[in-house]
Order: structure tokens, then sequence, then C-alpha cells
DNA sequence: AGCACGCCGACT
DNA sequence: GTCGGCGTGCTC
């Protein structure tokens, strides 16, 4: 947009599907282009929005109020790929803009803010001014002493600070005034940043020796940086096989040839052993998007990468939209991890458009993962994915010892009586314990054993659980909770049982049968606040906990030396998922709880309790068997046609009343069968997976599943019901293109 | 999503 | 006679 121009397109950050024109007025024609954020009237309001270029003026059109950047936000290549997000995720560009950039950017202004003070509301640049020598200048005969001192301090230093000169003469502003005004010093405004590790020492290391496996793979990947064309790869590789060390070690490839990298991390809070490591390794600027960053550091850490000051960039999801340029690399890592996707708003995988931003930047993508997603597998399989496997544990530690605890005919056990075996020789011979549940709280459900009644959540219909902590019986879903009741509300009857097991109850029973043994939880309940999981996790690393009882978070990120028995209590839990993917998540659960067993030349022991214990999920997991697994586990997908052999995509109808919902899904249905009809296509319309309405906090919501084997078939249709469909009043509604969790 | 306009019930 | 309920329709 290098001509001058009376009408520009506007992508508004709303649930509009549409972008919008305004007219340029002359004043602006030559500073407003591509990429920067103007501020429009919209409707009856004001609102941010991003420049998307230049357009044919039609009709009457509203003038732009006022530029709100001297240099665009993103690049044209940048808005490229936000362009093909929001067609390929059926989401509004401005809503997908507004998630690309640091929170607070595209926010509706606040009514007393104006002009200049828009500029960076929100998400404000901090500014530290610096005090610098003037060329040629002396001291002046007339100044106080105090002045004196502090113009030898800056004269000596040739600039300093005035947090520095604060820090070392008190508060300095008269006398640095004076300085200025007799021209013997110049202040400067120079833009501060936030930087939340500058404090910590890093201690260098060296890239260590890599096996045959590892030093294959990274070759492979080392060649396709060289030749500077989109290459895939599947680092398939074993828990402690060393894949850190292949991202570690291409990445350094990359650096040397120029280009930069981008790591993604499933959850950066629980990976601080990977940060740690890049900061030893590399001496260049790394930027940490950490999920902890307030919105101004946040804003820091972008703008440190878009000015080029950084050249590796890790980050959990979110970072895929990180303004690195020159990209040479990108990693995935743990690329099977469900957080990859964003379920709410602009529900788009990280995953997947790491491959698509490697593509556009012509640059090597990295997917690792010791249990890959089965659509990875099918594509290293079809060749779309180069295939590299790491089959050995680097420190060549022997497999733990497995045992099934069956569970049948002994149901509402917590701990079997093989489990209870196992965590007392455990104990005797002074190894740590891990037992995994995931379900926290007491009691998963109540009941009244006089008239039946079960205790739901108003807003969801969910069982309420019992947390006996806090006395209170409380909703999973919602946060919605009631103290615990003690009589019955249905028949005022005391006989209230508590069925169900949460970590709450069996750490509870582990105090009772181990009343010596040293105890921790750790799930939601017991990490919050800042360093909660630190702290929980500094126990088991000291020593000073025996049994560490908790949710998922146990089985991600660290590994612990001293662990030398894994529980798995609850599996069967995750095999009931209503969701065509639960086996694949058991054998990837599985898996890496068993990751974590063995301390030094003991292989240490793992037990896992289940009803179901010949399931081949569970079966190939136990005999590390993962090509098995993923045999069978292809051939049931393609027997029944889920992904990687068809395409899904989800229809969620929400709303306040149950019966306009139940209208609006059923419109929405006719309205598919009608558009299927004229357009032509096998896609299936599936009806709900789980309950016909569920109810989530408050609202009725109905969801629709979308099955076809044609990518573009699928994604046709709904473009064309998404151009046709008028929801009813009272219903909103939203696509997922890509739905990874179906309830 | 907001924020209007718009047409029907209980209040100063 | 008004205040306000949320139905529906638009935002360059």
């Amino acid at each position: 947009m290098d001509t001058l121009v009376s009408a520009i397109d506007v992508a508004i950050p709303l649930h509009l599907h549409s972008t919008f024109h305004y007219l340029v007025p002359p004043e602006l024609a030559s500073e407003i282009t591509t990429g920067k954020r103007v501020l429009v009237p919209f409707g009856r309001r004001r609102m941010v929005g991003l420049v998307l270029g230049p357009v044919e003026s039609s009709g009457e059109l509203k003038p732009v109020i006022a530029l709100l950047d001297p240099e665009p936000l993103l690049t044209a290549d940048e808005l490229e790929f936000l362009r093909w997000a929001s067609s390929y995720y059926l989401h509004p560009l401005g809503e997908v803009i507004r998630a690309a950039l640091p929170a607070g950017l595209l926010s509706p202004p606040r009514s007393d803010e104006q002009g200049e003070a828009l500029t960076n509301h929100r998400a404000s640049i901090q500014h530290e001014p610096f005090f610098l020598i003037t060329t040629g200048s002396e001291a002046h005969p007339r100044l106080g002493s105090r002045a004196q001192a502090i113009f030898g301090a800056i004269t000596a230093a040739g600039e300093l600070s005035r947090k520095e000169l604060r820090r070392q003469f008190g508060e300095p502003g008269e006398q640095l005034k004076r300085l200025v005004e007799l021209g013997l010093i110049t202040r400067e405004e120079r833009e501060l940043y936030r930087d939340p590790f500058r404090e910590e020492v890093v201690l260098r290391d060296e890239e260590l020796l890599l096996n045959e496996h590892q030093a294959a793979a990274c070759d492979a990947v080392v060649a396709a940086l060289h030749r500077k064309t989109f290459a895939p790869f599947l680092l398939h590789g074993v828990t402690g096989s060393g894949k850190t060390e292949v991202y570690l070690q291409t990445i350094a490839r990359a650096m040397e040839i120029g280009k930069n990298a981008l790591v993604l991390v499933p959850e950066i809070a629980l990976t601080p052993q990977l940060v740690k490591r890049f900061r030893r390794r590399f001496t260049c600027g790394i930027a940490v998007l950490h999920s902890g960053l307030s919105t101004g550091e946040r804003y820091d850490e972008w703008r440190r990468i878009r000015r080029g000051e950084v050249r590796i960039v890790i980050g959990a999801r979110s970072a895929i939209f990180a303004p690195l340029a020159n990209m040479g690399i990108i990693v995935v890592d743990e690329e099977h991890e469900p957080t990859y996707k964003q379920s709410e708003g602009f529900r788009y995988n990280a995953r997947d458009l790491a491959l698509v931003r490697g593509k556009r930047a012509h640059a090597v993508v990295i997917l690792g993962s010791a249990t890959p997603l089965l659509t990875s597998i099918q594509g290293a399989k079809e060749g779309k994915l180069t295939s590299l496997e790491l089959p050995e544990r680097v420190r060549g530690l022997p497999l733990p010892e497995i045992a099934v605890s069956d569970l049948r005919g002994r149901k509402g056990t917590t701990l079997s009586g093989l489990l209870l075996k196992a965590l007392g020789q455990n104990l005797e011979s002074g190894g740590q314990t891990l037992l995994f549940l995931n379900r926290r709280g007491f009691a998963t459900y109540l009941v009244c054993g006089d008239c039946g009644h079960v205790f739901r959540c108003p807003n969801c219909s969910v069982t309420l659980t019992y947390h006996r902590k806090t006395e209170r019986i409380v909703c999973h879903y919602c946060d919605y909770s009631l103290p615990a009741p003690t009589a019955c509300p249905g028949c005022q009857g005391g006989g209230i049982t508590f069925l169900g097991q949460g970590t709450e109850r069996v750490e509870e029973e582990l105090l009772e049968r181990f009343p010596e043994a040293r105890i921790a939880r750790m799930d939601r309940d017991t990490t919050s606040g800042k360093g909660g999981h630190a702290r929980i996790l500094k126990g088991l690393e000291e020593g000073s906990t025996d049994i560490l009882v908790g949710t998922q978070m146990i089985a991600k990120g660290h590994h612990f030396p001293g662990v030398t028995l894994v529980g798995v209590l609850a599996i069967d839990s995750i095999l009931n998922f209503p969701d065509f993917r639960s086996g694949e998540r058991a054998f990837q659960l599985l898996t890496q709880v068993m990751g974590r067993a063995g301390r030094g030349d003991n292989p240490g022991q793992v037990v896992v309790q289940s009803l179901m214990p010949e399931h081949y999920a569970i079966a190939r997991a136990l005999a590390h068997d993962s090509a098995g697994f993923y045999a069978e586990e292809l051939l049931f997908r393609q027997e029944a046609g889920y992904p990687p052999f068809a395409h899904l995509a989800a229809l969620h109808f929400s709303g306040n009343l149950e019966e306009s919902v139940q209208r609006g899904a059923k419109e929405a249905v006719a309205l598919l069968i009608r558009l299927r009809r004229s357009r032509g296509g096998r896609v299936e319309i599936l009806g709900p997976v789980a309950a016909p309405l569920s109810k989530i906090r408050g609202r009725y919501r109905w969801q629709l599943l979308l099955k076809c084997r044609r990518r573009d078939t699928l994604h046709g249709l709904l473009k064309a019901f998404q151009d046709e469909w008028r929801p009813p009043t009272g219903i909103r509604s939203f696509i997922d293109v890509d739905p990874v969790e179906m309830m």
C-alpha cells in the first residue's frame, strides 16, 4: 500500500464474519498502512481494528478516527497466515488477529482515553529516563556538591539511568534538572523491558555426545535445514531417549546458518527444566512466553521478538503466533498433548498450525513425542512426515517391572492388595512412590441411601464432588459449591453415602495404612497460588516425600530419580471417556507414567489397577509394544471411520432455554441436510456423542458431529452453513473444525 | 458481542 | 402517564 488510498479494509475483533471499510482522512493517507491499528467508529461505539489493506471505496463510508501505530504490528506474511487460519477454522479474522497479538492491543478503548494515550493502551510500554554526558561539557563552577557528585558519576559512566542514580544518590531529581538546564547532560527516554529472568544466573553447558540414533536424527534435520525447504519430521522417541538434545543441537545448527527457532511446549509452567537447558546452551536472546507473565511482560517479550532481539522463542500454544522472522526450525515437543488445542473462542490447534507456518516459512518442523498422535503415525506411513526413531533410553535404564491389578469383583477398592503390598515394600526399601488418579476431591458423588437422591450441580447436572478439606460439595465444571450436607434435602434422612474415589480419599487411606510415611498430594486444590507446583515437586526431589498422590499433573514434565513405584489407580476412567481417542489417551498416559519409574540401575515397578485389564491400550502399553498398539488403533479407527481416516467437525449450539436450543439445533440439522443435498458430497451428520442436551455452566448445549472422508467437502459444507445460518434468538453457535475432545 | 430501537406490564 | 422487560437487527 505505497500509493495514497482513500479507503481501507479493517478487521474488527468481534464475532462478525465480515470486515469493514473506512475512509482515510487525507492527513493520514501516507501513514495508514497494512498491519497498523486504527481507531474507528463502529455503530454507536468506537473500536480498535487492524488495517488489512486498501480497498475500492464503495458507498458511504465513515472516516477513521485515529491511527494508533507508527509501525505495522504484523507483516504481510503474518497477516496472510492469520487469514488462512481464519478461513480454515471458520473464525472471524478480527478475533484471530486479537488472539495472535499480545493481550489488550485490540481491546476496545476506554471512554476516558483520548488520542495519543490510546496508542498503547492496556499494554503500555514503560520508559526509563537515561542521562547522557553532553560532549565537551565540563564541571560548572556554580554547582552544588551533590550535583558535582552526580555529574561526576555520569561523566565516569558516559550515561546512567535515573534508577541507577537514585540507587547511588537518593532522589536526584532536582540536581538532574539543573544539570540538564545548564546543558551539561541530556535526558533520553529509553524503552524498558520488564524481564522476568533478569536476575537469574545461568551456567553454561556443552553439547552432549549423541548416540547413533540421535546423530542420525540430527543429520536428517540439519540436511533439510540446509535445503531451506519445508520439511516436517516426526521424532518418535521413548521417554529418556534424548529428544531434547536433538532439539538443542539442530537449533544450534540453525543458529549457525542465521535461522531462528520456535519451540512449542505443552505447558511451560511444567517444563522449567527444558527452558533452563535452553538458557544454558544458547547465548543468543531467548524469549520465554510464560503463562505467568503479566500483560506488560508479555508485550515486552513480543516487542523483543518483533525487533529481532531474540532468536529463540519458547512458549505454549499461543507462541505459534510469535512475530519471529526468518524461521528455520519449529519444534513441537510432546506433539500429542491436547493442550495444543485452544478450546475456547478461536479454536485453533498449535500443533497443526506449526506445520502450516513451517510450510509458509520453508522451515523444518519437528513433532516430538514418545507416544505420537495416531495421525502423525499415519502421516509418517504415507510419507507426509519423515519418521526419526530414537528407540533407546540414553541412560540405558532397563524397563520397569509391570503388574496389572484386576479390580473385577472388587469395584470400589481404592488401593488393591497388590498395590498395597508393593507400596509397603517400596517404603521399606526407601523408594518413593507416585500414585496417579485423575479425580480430585474425596468422593466423586453423594447419594442418599434412603431415597436415592443424588447431589447434582444445578447449572451443569453433573454429580457434585465432596471435598473433605473444605467440607463442601463442588461442581468440577463450573465451580458451583455448597456446604457438605448432613441431611438429605429430599427425605431429611441422614443416610448420605460418599461414593467414588478422589485424590483426597486416597491420601487419607494412605495416612491410615502407612502412618509413618510422608505423604503429599498434588492436584488443582493443593497447587493453587504461585509456585504451588514447585513446592510439592521439591518435596519429592529432596526426598522429604515418600508417596505423592496426584492427578494428571504428576505425569508431566519432571523426572524424579528416586521414584521406584508408580501406581495408576483409575485408567478405566480414561478408557471409558466418550471419545474415539480414549484408547490413545490411555496408552499415552500409561507410557508417560511408566517412564517415571526407575532409579539408578533399579528399573522400578508399575502397578495398574483396572476393571478391563485386557484392553489393548493397557496391554500394549504395559508390554512396551507401541508398534502393536498403533497397529490395533489404526485398525479400529479405519473400521469406525475416525481420524486420520476421516475428518470431523463439531457444531455447538447453546442458550439459556432448553427448548429453544433444541429447536435451533433441529433447524441447523435441516439446513445442513438441505445444503448437503444441493452441494453433494458424503458428509455424515451425527447426533450428540454424550447426552442429547448437556447443561454446562448454566447454559444448555447441543452438539452435532460432522464426519466426512474428504476435508474440502466438509469444509465447503461448513462454509455454506456459516454463510446461511441465522441462529434463532438466544442461541449461540460455533464451529470447531478440529474437535480434540468430544464430550 | 454490544447497543440500539421498540412495543407491553407495574410504579412515582 | 413513565421505567424497564428483553425480542430483533445492525454495525463500513
